[in-house]
DNA sequence: TGTCAGATGATAATTATTATCATCTGACAA
DNA sequence: TTGTCAGATGATAATAATTATCATCTGACA
């Protein structure tokens, strides 16, 4: 198993080719596509920081200095909910703490926080040589399940609705 | 490669385990026992469910009605710090955006949370078999690997102090 | 063009977390 | 035991991130 820093040169293609698509896509998902919308989807492929709505805001703010700090942030969740866009982690909302100190790993229900522990067998020993990663000193590392429960899968709302894999919807409360 | 829910009941023996040594360790890293820090670990350590502060505050206030919610938000990082907790993700502080769809993994620098992207060849297709949480549908995965980057590393302060693995200081802003 | 569902901006409200500061208390020494 | 005091705590204010409200605007389609 080898791990690598992404190269950001491939990155200008990439976003290229996304940009090239997305109106098709906003109008493919029902959605009107708006100035500000590819403004916001613009910064973004532009960006490799995993940037915060805030610094979206910002960047987006330098050609259409009226944009609203609220409209990115639904724009954001949008572009989630229509697989434009992700989270780097569906837990950001609020700290969550874990008394178990043996390795593990984690399975995240997206639509309740609902967090439970799994163990993966060999998968540590397999990454444990292979973590070396330029211009870091690892400390450890853990994986992110995202999922749905069975509660939430059964119970309430139509099937998969709002924001599944990277949107996060809002809802109960753990 | 095999995964499976932590079995619940082998919680208990750990629990008691860790309570046992928990005043030793405390005094260890020079901090006061108190009789909040001990409600507090007991209820995280009884937990399997990943509890927010307000769970645990929660919690400890059944037999200590007068703990205030801020002692409870400090002690958790204080655990954090000296290794008695971790939190499920360091990424919790506000939501970051990712604009490259590709299959990838992250570093997350703990203490200015840079994050980068990485790829680790074959560990999807590795997993991909492999997820099967019962009681969840998985839909994706990602590994987040913790660590320092070199600017941190290099830059202010005196080595690892606040909170490196699990704790994550405040410092700058990505 | 005219219509209108949905988008936006301005702003208030909420939520999680951290800072302040006066007071209290474990830990240790006398 | 008692005295000392660094560090802990509780009450509360302050910040920071996100979401809700609502009046107004505007893409999409007829
Ligand atoms: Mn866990
Ligand atoms: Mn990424
Ligand atoms: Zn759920
Ligand atoms: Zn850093």
């Amino acid at each position: 198993m080898k791990l690598k820093i992404v190269n950001d040169s491939r990155r200008a293609a990439y976003a290229r080719e996304r940009m090239a698509e997305f109106a098709v896509r906003c109008r493919a998902a029902g959605l009107p596509v708006t100035p500000q919308r590819m403004a916001i989807i613009e910064a973004l492929l532009g960006a490799t920081d995993h940037p915060r709505a805030e610094k979206i805001c910002a960047e987006v703010r330098r050609r259409h200095p009226h944009v609203s700090l609220a409209t990115v942030h639904r724009t954001l969740e949008t572009l989630c909910r229509i697989g434009e866009a992700r989270k780097v982690t569906a837990l950001h909302d609020s700290a969550r703490y874990d008394g178990n100190l043996e390795p593990h790993h984690h399975v995240v229900c997206v639509r309740c926080r609902r967090i439970r522990d799994v163990e993966i067998a060999g998968l540590d020993a397999t990454l444990g040589g292979a973590i070396r990663a330029p211009g870091f000193k690892p400390l450890g590392w853990s994986l992110e399940i995202q999922a749905i429960c069975d509660d939430c899968a059964n119970s309430g709302e139509r099937a998969g609705r709002s924001s599944e894999t990277g949107g996060v919807g809002k809802t109960p409360r753990n």
